[in-house]
DNA sequence: CGGTTGATGATAACGAGTATCATATTGAAA
DNA sequence: TTTCAATATGATACTCGTTATCATCAACCG
């Protein structure tokens, strides 16, 4: 067996950290501007490769916004679920979805379709953003 | 009242006969070349505003694939609906989803989020492309 | 047939994300 | 602790989808 080497980086620590201390998405870019104003001389490169990294190793989760830039947010949950975003703020909540899962499997079935992944998010106005208008 | 003009051009028929002519999701990028090969001249500018026009018209759906790409679509139904969207060759069913609606709209109060929309679309291999691997 | 005004298309610009590559760090062995 | 190969980093150039700009064109109204 083929052991992938995983070096621990200041770097890394630093995205996680920052990860680590708040409940909302953020964009790669957003991470980034944040590190450089913070003093960090961090690339961008960089932080998209661990952003990736920590994604496909289930670690954070990752959504796409209405303009297709990809967020990140450090993952509570490890089991399956969706996600309450606010539009305004990015204050997250993490729900859960019974339902959904079996009713997809059945509704590829009928049709024939297989191998089915579902997305699904929710985005509004937190409670707070709600009052804000 | 203001009626907003709007204007029946050549460029926005052949758009629109050609999202008639499938049951595919296509990119702005896919449909301009097609036109393109078939002769036309039309313009790549054309080809997104008339496609956002059309979708912000509720004529056409639209929806992003995984690698944050705009895909359209002739909307076959007019009320709301969700997509079961072939990976590999982009053909799609539509599909309703009737608990959906009434569950978001409930998660979404348990929280206190307002103005709650959602964003569903599952994707797989269709029996085709299935059997084709 | 004009004339007004929205539509078009070539092109430049934008922005998120990726590839490249020389340099710097890590981690473990000597 | 020193050494050193393998991995990570960061500056930068690049890709590619999408949008803005603007001079020109062509629907539609009279």
């Amino acid at each position: 067996m083929v052991t992938v080497q995983r070096r621990n980086t200041s770097q890394r620590a630093a995205i996680a950290d920052l990860l680590g201390g708040t409940d909302e998405f953020v964009s790669a870019q957003d991470l980034h501007a944040s590190l450089r104003s913070a003093g960090s001389t961090i690339g961008l490169a960089t932080v998209y490769r661990a952003l990736q990294e920590m994604s496909a190793g289930g670690s954070v989760d990752s959504v796409r916004n209405e303009h297709g830039e990809v967020l990140y947010r450090q993952c509570a949950a490890p089991a399956h679920h969706h996600h309450l975003v606010c539009r305004t703020c990015g204050k997250t909540q993490e729900i859960k979805a019974p339902g959904v899962e079996r009713w997809a499997r059945g509704v590829a079935e009928e049709f024939g379709y297989t191998d089915v992944d579902h997305h699904m998010e929710l985005f509004g106005l937190c409670a707070t953003c709600s009052k804000a208008r």
